[in-house]
RNA sequence: GGGGAGGUAGCGAAGUGGCUAAACGCGGCUGACUGUAACUCAGCUCUCUCCGAGUUCGGCAGUUCGAAUCUGCCCCUCCCCA
């Protein structure tokens, strides 16, 4: 076990509990919802903006920031916090997720992944020692293994085979890993069936993480599946572990991954619908470039302490959103990020006050009223 | 006054006898988005009693089985020279 990495258990209300990882570069609360900022950004916000929105742990992605501008540059510039400013802790995808979604044009095999680059065409390869090492470079506290995320639905035969390699590409990785400062997380695939879900849990807690990512959910099952993906894998991992669902960002299903225990969750989801003029907001779902909001002088929440609600309107936002205007995608990014942080915070509170099951039963019909139910946010 | 170019759906712009309610772009409307190839993508955008029909391509009158496309006249716009 990582020396520079400790996950602390402060309460518990059923499986669902509120915890502490505390990291070199500081402690973040749990259940936590990270901003993904995939080029060593969230896109279009600051560093300072983040901490006001309370963000703990952001991510960046490994495949990227290798292809451009290159580990070695981020390496060079002192590591990623120092790259790109910002202090708090930082967790790296380790690029599986790109092999998923370059199915395209992409060769698998058990060295490791061959493709093309998003950017020239030109022919990549990346394995799980390049995929650590990389990640070792980029120098965040949480680092992943190197995965394959198959997509919904997969056969079993394909998964089968696809977990084997999974855990083998783990292991490779785990002994590749030099950093002690990053805590290296394993991921359970295994898609919707529960006996490969469960084999591979089993199989990467005996190899020994320091913490557990549930992937392969999200890439287009339905909710009921991927609920029972969670509870394939939660079965066969330590209590006391901490747990990462993997690219999880609506409401519904963090609600039922933190009833079955899961601690950190990150999402693209607000961040991409917000560019694209989507808002979440305690009243459900707004599309903020519909005509109806052009004279809606309106906070765009009204339930919302963010710096974009306590500042502008509906109209205003509907302006710049139309027009294109990078200040209305940094408004409503803003707001979506701190939406979806202040819902943890009060998952926590809930938690913490053993009002968690009520609490979500209550989300739940919120999202019925706010005709959401159906997608979740 | 002389010479030249042109008027096509909200705008720009293709089309120069049938396969055209009329390409394409913009604008407009709506939707999607879940470990970010995503400031992206998809649909709709003449009218209606809209799974069928009716009116269109400056105007009017013609030629033709058939015209946005050909002919005549008229109206309007722009450019150059006086």
């Amino acid at each position: 076990m990582n020396p520079n990495f400790h996950f602390e258990i402060t309460h518990t209300d059923g499986k669902a509990r509120t915890g502490i990882l505390h990291t070199p570069h500081g402690d973040v609360e749990t259940p936590i919802f990270m901003p993904v900022g995939t080029q060593a950004t969230v896109k279009f916000l600051s560093p300072e903006e983040l901490k006001e929105m309370n963000a703990g742990i952001v991510l960046a992605n490994t495949y990227h920031l290798w292809l451009r501008p290159g580990t070695d540059i981020v390496k060079r510039a002192g590591g990623v916090h120092e790259f790109m400013q910002y202090d708090r802790p930082m967790l790296t995808d380790s690029g599986g997720f790109q092999v998923f979604s370059f199915a395209d044009n992409r060769k698998i095999t058990e060295e490791g992944v061959h493709f093309r680059s998003h950017i020239d065409g030109s022919p990549c390869f990346m394995s799980p020692e390049i995929s650590i090492e990389a990640q070792n470079d980029i120098g965040a506290d949480f680092i992943m293994s190197f995965d394959e995320c198959p997509g919904y639905p997969s056969t079993r035969e394909y998964m089968e085979q696809s977990v084997e390699r999974t855990l083998r590409w783990a292991k490779r990785g785990k002994d590749a890993h030099k950093n002690p400062n990053q805590a290296l997380f394993g991921i359970v695939q295994g898609g919707e069936y529960e006996d490969l879900r469960r084999h591979s849990a089993r199989e990467l807690v005996k190899m020994g993480f320091d913490g557990y990512s549930i992937g392969g959910t999200s890439v287009g099952e339905d909710k009921p599946t991927m609920y029972r993906m969670m509870d394939y894998a939660v079965a066969e991992l330590p209590e006391e572990a901490v747990k990462y669902l993997m690219g999880v960002g609506s409401k519904d299903a963090i609600l039922e991954g933190v009833a079955r225990g899961i601690d950190m969750f990150d999402c693209v989801l607000p961040t991409r619908i917000a560019r694209h003029g989507t808002l979440m907001t305690s009243q459900g779902r707004v599309n903020i470039k519909n005509a109806k909001y052009a004279d809606d002088f309106t906070p765009i929440d009204p339930e919302c302490d963010c710096y974009a609600c306590r500042h502008y309107t509906r109209a205003y936002v509907h302006h710049l959103i139309k027009e294109n205007e990078g200040f209305g995608m940094r408004l409503l990014s803003i707001h979506n990020l701190r939406f979806l942080i202040h819902f943890m915070e009060e998952i926590r509170s809930a938690i913490k006050e053993d009002r968690f099951a009520e609490f979500k039963a209550e989300e739940f019909r919120k999202m019925e009223r706010a005709n959401i139910a159906h997608r979740g946010f």
